[in-house]
DNA sequence: GGTTGAAAATGTGTCAACAGTTTTGAGGGG
DNA sequence: CCCCTCAAAACTGTTGACACATTTTCAACC
């Protein structure tokens, strides 16, 4: 029943509502806790077998990150983003990452600019560990230095990103697609041209967000009700 | 005071952890709670008259948007800005305001620019009410349509910039300065030239930042001392 | 048979007490 | 005089119980 202890891996013992915090993230990632659903403190509580303290703490925090939405007396429920909010979180990451682009344009050193060349093509050949997976983004973002947005976009946009990434997830085409649009970012910063760099990232962003969008037409509203059904 | 309390001037207390949290938020506010000083759950448990809980709900939320920071098992404390992580916040309002402004160019009406030039003039002559103060950056960022960036803005970042915005307060040249930047930003807009305007808000936002910047030059380790003094 | 109303059931908000951890400060040794 | 040790104090983390709000149930009534 409490298989997501591997999950964490962490010796040292944390506090119990950061366990939590993470024990729901994962129901929220494998579905089981879908858009749309009541998120139930007691039931949650006597799952993991800890106080509703806790797991009241784990749920403001969700909702500090936007994951689940809740009114003061109402039920919690995970967020289920429609259309219009999809295309503004997009926006927003074109923004955010665009400008950290620009960043990482003129403040990584060429060691690094090499580094993240060599891991590139290595993903993309097919020889990369499969424990560490590659994540162009984040690595960009990370080199950007401005740990503002590194937070914001590989904490809280990241979590929103990837409960619909999976529906997009594997299209052949896309990948390859999308391999050479990261490959002409990064010369673009190799040659320490920021404007170009960020106005590409826009770009790119821009179209995954669109390819997201064209597979998740209506979700919004019947969510719930599916998610309902499935919870009886 | 500023957000929601002045919207409707009058809002029944839904539950007690969000009228706590707008109390502490007001205690930071008048630096009754400056920057470094630790924020003790049971003390202000018994100050406001009510028990842990909705306190430590509270603080939760506070350390969410980043205003306290605070570790597992230590003091939470009202965070410090570094001078770096100043420069940060100002980096990440550049890219998320140049962009909504981007988006305002393209999404306003004839007739909101209007009344935004119109407010923009009478604010300048003096002509403004002094009770509903007028203020441009949170007038373009709703505009741009974004929810999640206005959210953002007016929500976590705003906080954070208010803190340090009384520094540099009223300092009367600027204020004419920011006046001509601002009529600029707008004679994009309505010319429709989104990339203009976006270039013109970023540096507006960078020159706004570079003078915090410059009247901040090293508090935060001081800070904390400081605090911790006149509290006993 | 459908609608309205009250009362039970469900669930969230709040509280006071207990447990575990960090900090403080006094006492003893080097 | 400084540093180390160790126990008490202070604080945070957690719990179970109680109070209040909302939703649902169900029976009386039109």
């Amino acid at each position: 029943m409490d298989l997501q202890d591997a999950a964490t891996g962490e010796r040292r013992p944390e506090t119990l509502g950061e366990e939590i915090f993470g024990r729901i993230l994962e129901l929220i990632y494998s579905t089981e806790l879908a858009p749309g659903m009541v998120v139930n403190e007691s039931v949650l509580a006597t799952r993991f077998g800890v106080s509703r303290g806790p797991v009241r703490e784990a749920i403001r925090r969700l909702q500090g990150i936007q994951l689940v939405s809740r009114e003061p007396f109402l039920r919690a429920r995970v967020v289920s983003l429609s259309a219009q909010a999809i295309l503004e979180l997009f926006q927003m990451r074109e923004a955010l990452e665009g400008y950290a682009c620009r960043l990482a344009a003129q403040q990584m050193s060429e060691a690094e600019i090499d580094a993240l060349i060599a891991d590139l093509e290595a993903a993309h050949s097919g020889h990369q560990p499969e424990g560490a997976r590659f994540d162009f983004h984040e690595r960009v973002v990370r080199a950007s230095g401005n740990s503002r947005i590194i937070d914001s976009l590989c904490g809280d946009l990241y979590h929103l990103l990837r409960i619909y990434r999976r529906i997009s997830g594997a299209v052949p085409e896309r990948k390859e697609l999308a391999f050479t649009e990261h490959w002409q970012i990064l010369r673009a910063i190799r040659m320490r041209d920021g404007a170009l760099a960020e106005s590409l990232m826009r770009s790119h962003v821009e179209r995954a967000g669109r390819h997201v969008l064209a597979q998740v037409p209506e979700t919004s509203s019947t969510d719930a009700a599916d998610a309902e059904k499935r919870a009886s």
